[in-house]
DNA sequence: TGTACATCAGTGAACGCGCGTTCACTGATGTAC
DNA sequence: TGTACATCAGTGAACGCGCGTTCACTGATGTAC
């Protein structure tokens, strides 16, 4: 193939970072690296020279999927007019759907790559990153969030500005315990009830 | 070594099971073999003359976690003289706490075998006994279940006679989706706000 | 009850495979003059 | 602008390791008489 050029070299690595965020809430960290490379059609050897190792893959791969998180959520509030009550509605019941639970590859990485992060390292990136997407997500999730400009992904390192309610965080939770058990259930009549015990309960908690 | 007594023998069996369970709640599937067996003494060798593949074990070991959970919701009411409503929030308060966070080995199967189980094939034993079980927790978990013999791991094939109610599934979500996240965020501030928010959230509910 | 023998739980090594990582190599790219 | 050469992105094979599973073997157990 000989040397490609730098931005080719760009382009490759960014590919790489998406499609790993993909496979990764997908299948979960066990996707080999010839699968990931694979799927951007490179081999598995020039690998190295644009990642230190597979963790340091997840480290950005986690990252790249909260932006994209992000996206998101900005979607759903403009997509009502700024209205943040009708836009959080709508997430949930996206969240909740039978829709989401069936492509967790372009789904919400807390729950995507719950397990993933989860037998990783306290100190490692991916950890470090997915712990401040909960909190953005959790803060976005409040009914009147605190302030308008709370990052999903972003942020010093400072222990956050401001504190996220009970709300915020509760939300999270029935949503991720909800979508997780769908995934785990999927093919039974169990799961779908479950997203739709959800639904129904959040619904009635916003009144 | 030479041959064990069936007695020795039925014993390693029950011992491995046991030892699965804890271990696949603590370490994931990935748990090897080797490491398996040597929990209890054993060399990896023999483990298939009492079991069919690891999958297999996987199957039994969700099965025991199962009995074990209920076991423990029995516990609970015991402990509150028969009164559902106060070892249901007994449980409540054990389920989100720091400890149960910290001891998935020991912990309910729902979240601590989620992982695993959902990257098992639909007809397997171990993804047809977790749907039963958290059929079960749902159902266990409402404020007044309909059956006083409501099973956790029980029950005949047919689709559970009785519906678990929104409240027991929803219940169930924000159960699992705090100690899944408090056990990924394990190590920041994070973790502790999960656990107490989904708390007070759901003793708040409880009115 | 005692003896002879078949059974089979558990051992330890081997097999085969897939994986993350390394490395010598290629040849187009980028740069120094 | 053109040329010579160093750089380095990507290849493909090899390395080393751990794993699930298999297998020949051992010797105490269980059983038939």
């Amino acid at each position: 193939m000989g040397r490609a050029s730098q931005a080719q070299a760009a382009e490759h690595r960014e590919q790489l970072v998406a499609a790993a965020s993909r496979l990764f809430r997908e299948q979960g960290f066990q996707v080999s690296l010839a699968e990931l490379t694979g799927a951007v059609g490179l081999t598995t050897g020039g690998f190295y020279r644009q990642f230190e190792s597979k963790d340091a893959l997840l480290g950005e791969a986690t990252a790249h999927a909260f932006t994209e998180l992000r996206a998101l959520l900005d979607g759903f509030e403009a997509a009502h007019s700024g209205d943040h009550g009708a836009g959080r509605t709508a997430l949930i019941d996206y969240y909740l759907s039978a829709g989401h639970r069936d492509d967790a590859a372009q789904g919400c990485p807390v729950s995507g790559l719950n397990a993933a992060v989860s037998h990783q390292p306290e100190s490692s990136q991916a950890k470090r990153h997915y712990v401040e997407g909960v909190e953005g997500l959790a803060g976005w999730l409040e009914s009147a969030p605190s302030t308008a400009d709370q990052p999903v992904a972003g942020g010093g390192p400072g222990e956050g500005a401001t504190q996220v309610s009970d709300e915020g965080y509760a939300t999270l939770c029935t949503l991720v315990g909800a979508l997780v058990l769908a995934r785990a259930t999927r093919g039974s009549a169990v799961s779908e009830q479950i997203l739709t015990s959800a639904r129904r309960t959040l619904a009635a908690a916003d009144d």
